[in-house]
DNA sequence: GTGGTAAGTTCGAATTTCGAACCAACCGCC
DNA sequence: GGCGGTTGGTTCGAAATTCGAACTTACCAC
């Protein structure tokens, strides 16, 4: 993804690496389990060959390791790494969005957390604690724009 | 944005929406308090039909909401609804995220919070409390493959 | 030896994005 | 009254990306 225009900004950083078409539903089927490439295919919709490009991306940038299961014929399976699963709790927040104010009908998908409770993800101030509301941060400093 | 393939799930429905090239970067901009087209287009190197197709997309999505301020000739700025608000957690999110596995040096953009210190997005259960960590989640219900 | 599985690559066609140019309507300046 | 600047786009053909479908290689089970 091209980065060389706009503001110099984190976010722009991370969308460059996970922001393409397929990448963020490829993280999907890896935390839900399917480490394989068919079966990451099925799951997300993309096709063949942009799928491959997008694992290869992800494994570049950090986030996937290609792992080998099977050595004749050579096979692989994708696992998260520490970066990969630093996403996770950012996908479960989309995912909750989503929910809310993307689709119509119960979700489709539900996780519960170790507390027992069903999972709702919320974003809180690290220092504080408190939940983060649109009006409660303050630009400190901003990126330059190239 | 294509949806009728892979996995039934609020991500891919959020992905639909925010997930094309340049639709969160317009939504950092417009957090910034950049609502004008031009300072959208510069701020995030988009080009010009691109942007304008975007803006639409998120305006038909009910993230923004366009708003005149001139008579004649017309005028439009772009404003976050509530929808559009409730992705700015998100969107620092990831912008931490690519704080620590993105960027080199430090960080280009800054928030402070109104605790007073510099803001740091942590994503917690909303039950109890309890940071959001990979494993602790347990799949409840699972969306169907289309 | 026939069919199935896995992880891709290769193909030409369709879609999206690109930069650059253009446009309409107004403004301030002199 | 003419000149340049601002704003919010549209239009263009060229380049890049994504598409589905077919093919490949290497193994296994029957």
């Amino acid at each position: 993804m091209n980065t060389a225009r706009g503001r110099e900004c984190s976010l722009a950083n991370a969308l460059a690496v996970v922001g393409e078409r397929w990448s963020m539903l490829v993280l999907r089927e890896v935390m839900l389990g399917q480490r394989r490439y068919d079966q990451i295919l099925a799951n997300t919709g993309a096709n063949r060959d942009t799928l491959a490009s997008r694992l290869r991306t992800l494994v570049d940038a950090g986030i996937l390791e290609r792992q080998q299961y099977e050595q004749h014929p050579p096979r692989y399976e994708y696992v998260a790494t520490e970066a990969g699963l630093a996403l996770q709790p950012i996908l479960m927040s989309l995912m909750e969005w989503g929910n809310q104010y993307a689709t119509s009908g119960p979700p489709p998908t539900v996780f519960t957390h170790s507390c027992g409770a069903e999972l709702h993800p919320r974003t809180v101030c690290d220092h504080c604690g408190e939940t983060l509301e649109p009006g409660n941060a303050r630009i400190e400093r901003l990126g330059a724009v190239r």
